[in-house]
DNA sequence: CTTATATTTAATAATTTGCTTAAATAAGCA
DNA sequence: TGCTTATTTAAGCAAATTATTAAATATAAG
């Protein structure tokens, strides 16, 4: 963690800045965890993916694709990039494999798919 | 909302996937909402500013810049991008402009939060 | 062993992101 | 007014994202 100081406001308090930094530093690999965790949810056709398999429990790129009426190489590619990241594990049944989330892993998902259910839209 | 069904499977339950795209189109200004606050807060610069903003009340856009080690222009384009966003205001004293986080739009933001200070990680 | 289905992978192209540098605003002060 | 500081805005560019299309794998079934 670099200590200089450059801000140069006369009322900065620099003693408040360096604490800010030791705090972030400190938690770095936390900020790296969620970060991910958030650039994967952060896409409307990922985050869906997320949803419906908490919904329904464990669902094939083939249905995804059907309920988000997408390709189904565009949704295996959402699919890999979640898997890749550990939110989601599979199960071969013949030639189809059915996704499902990773339950450990999921503390935070979880708040956001209640902030999706009881998101408070007047339209 | 399509109603065709494509997915060829035999085992496929057409049912469950109508059902699906109903319940997706029914929230789909929650998930526009969500997506929005996550897609934002899924980079890790942004979510530190808004950790920060957190953490401190308010902050200028040079002391975040002097935190996170980055140029000022690079933190005031952020920093619109949240604003834009609805999800931080600004309170002006001079030539500095305190930034701080919208209180009423922030919930699920409080639980990223909590994760990134809760998060278990061994290291 | 050939064919069909479910899925992934790879190559490509369009769009978006996020930085840098330089110029434009805005406010305070000599 | 002119100069300095704080911040934003704009232009430009490299890198990342996300879809499309076609080819490669994997499994099942005749």
């Amino acid at each position: 963690m670099k200590l200089e100081i450059t801000c140069t406001r006369a009322q900065a308090d620099h003693k408040q800045l360096l604490n800010c930094k030791a705090t972030l530093d400190k938690m770095d690999d936390n900020f790296k965890e969620i970060t991910k965790l958030l650039s994967i949810a952060g896409n409307g056709v990922r985050l869906k993916i997320l949803f419906l398999l908490n919904m329904e429990n464990e669902l094939c790129p083939c249905d995804i694709a059907d309920i988000l009426e997408m390709s189904v190489p565009a949704i295996s590619q959402h699919i890999r990039k979640i898997k890749d990241a550990g939110f989601i594990k599979s199960r071969r049944e013949g030639q189809t494999l059915y996704y499902s989330l990773v339950g450990e892993k999921t503390t935070l998902l979880h708040n956001v798919f209640t902030s999706i259910r009881t998101s408070k839209k007047i339209a």
